[in-house]
DNA sequence: TTGTAGGCGTTATCAC
DNA sequence: GTGATAACGCCTACAA
């Protein structure tokens, strides 16, 4: 920026004036500071920039769980991906970090490090929410579920998860058993919500069987339905993970999907498309999600009113004669 | 630091030379300032570093490719995911960009960028590799194809491949078509080799069609196949995700897999396990190579001397009996 | 071995 | 409207 000031035949302070726009600068001193800048090449240091004002240079996503096998799911990498997207622009770059589920140690860690631009939480829990320290303020957002000072941007899970299961109901299923998220991570609530309230709409008493977002989850839960209610002509789940588990589970049990059992789950992961028969499940913007709360926590734009539609995908899983 | 030091009883400059591990310190001084640091919460600001040593504070991932959409596919994903565990200790955040085939007009703009810490490859071209600015020599590491300057980081992608293809062989087939990469991607050319030294080995002449990374790529690729020489009785595929697609194309052609046409793949992807009968690929440690190369384009550690390695995962597709 | 001083590139606060 | 000047937090000659 020296050159560029002494090029332009002015000081730093009104070369940087006239590069950021903000203060006063005239018109001409302005004109001739942009042109030496492009003339030289000029990119202003995101570093330095950053140094002075102390607002940091990356933005993390932190992602809650049991263990760090968390950071290795396809959901988190897209996450990642838009975030970093958000980033780029500004010269940002993007960080993933595993939140164990009772633990501050990481949060304050990341409080007190000045190069934490904003701060993404994945798979928030009450006792994050709590344990944030306040020196983060403002500068988080939450997928999910959120509080009184983080924001959350989430989809309408329950709404799409009744979605799905009214389609199960309305093609005859009279026996519909869910595989829920793991008990620590409130926002899966208001899909099993979403599911209780169809059924029940249905005149149907809910079947829960507890899960997560894995394969062998939905493997091991579909087992335990079989074993409890034998008669189960549908199965949801609350990720698609799980419903491909549950697909094999009962393929292995020798029930036919969806002639014998009908499965969907929830996401429109990649693989829905791919297995056969299709999976039936609920697709929902997950970059848009992302990229909007990877705003809200650079202060780039307000939290989102409202909660992202999601809408069914209807496949073969279900007996549906949509293309997957 | 400036606190830390004071607690410590010493200089600004003995501190920092404590806590970097750099330079002449005493033995009592540096464990004052150790544990001063440690007692008053100190972490060291990473832009501030930066800064200083000129290095920058993000790690930025270039996938090359036709369309910015090659952004949102899932091995590019894991990619960065390990790039942002390699940077996570460091405070380094990592982006992700677009590198058109053919601009170094991105190229230039990261040269200049002085937040960029280092740059890894992604689908590297020789055009790309000859774009290279100078200013970010010894900065870069490329997945796939390397340089004279640049470290290549890679698979032994010939050897994965033909050892996939020779069971295909042994198990009888005699008609083996492989999708290839796009022609534009220099490093897909060795697992075509691989392909071709396999079904040469075997006395049969290569039957190629072009493709590319995905799904629908796979599924035109098999159309072509049949219709040039109906008689194929496998398709191999330069990834999982063309494999997939042909899997589909099969099925919808009226062919049995594996019964009629085997189908194999490579890079074991999360959906090669999930699809029914479970895909026959090649396993290689993705997220190890983009480690490597992300710490390599940082400066933290030489390229690695041999290729990882790459093993066949026998499936249902190939009508090997092992689980997937 | 230690402290002092200077600088990395930028923005913000003042006088002018 | 403009130009010095002081930060931002850290590292590193250089001198002691």
């Amino acid at each position: 920026m020296e050159h560029v000031a002494r090029a332009a035949g002015v000081s730093r302070a009104t070369a940087s004036r006239a590069v950021t726009g903000q203060g006063p600068v005239s018109a001409s001193a302005r004109d001739r500071v942009l042109a030496a800048a492009r003339a030289l090449g000029y990119v202003p240091d995101p570093l330095a920039r950053a140094l002075v004002a102390g607002t940091g240079t990356r933005l993390v996503v932190a992602v809650g769980g049991t263990s760090a096998a968390v950071l290795h799911d396809p959901y988190v990498a897209r996450v990642l991906a838009a975030a970093a997207a958000v980033g780029e622009p500004a010269g940002l770059g993007a960080s993933l970090v595993h939140l164990p589920l009772a633990g501050s140690r990481v949060l304050d860690g990341l409080a007190r490090d000045r190069g934490v631009a904003g701060l993404v939480l994945v798979n928030t829990t009450h006792a994050v929410l709590g344990a944030l320290p306040p020196r983060l303020a403002g500068r988080v957002a939450s997928i999910g579920t959120g509080s009184a000072g983080v924001a959350g941007v989430d989809v309408d899970t329950g709404s799409g998860t009744a979605a799905v299961v009214e389609h199960l109901l309305a093609s005859g299923r009279r026996q519909v058993a869910m595989v829920t998220g793991p008990a620590w991570l409130p926002c899966t609530r208001r899909a099993q919500q979403g599911y209780e309230r169809a059924v029940r709409a249905a005149g149907l008493a809910p079947r829960l069987v507890p899960g997560d977002f894995t394969v062998a989850a939905g493997e091991e839960a579909v087992r335990a339905v079989l074993a409890r209610w034998p008669g189960t002509d549908a199965v949801h789940a609350v990720s698609d993970a799980p419903a491909l588990g549950a697909l094999r589970a009962l393929r292995a049990a020798g029930r036919r999907v969806p002639d014998d059992v009908a499965v969907s789950g929830f996401d429109d992961s990649a693989a829905a498309g791919l297995v056969e028969p299709g999976l039936t499940t609920a697709t929902h913007p997950v970059e848009e999600v992302a990229a909007a709360a990877a705003r809200t926590a650079l202060g780039l734009a307000p939290a989102p009113g409202a909660l992202f539609p999601s809408v069914p995908v209807l496949r073969g899983s279900t007996g549906a004669r949509l293309a997957g």
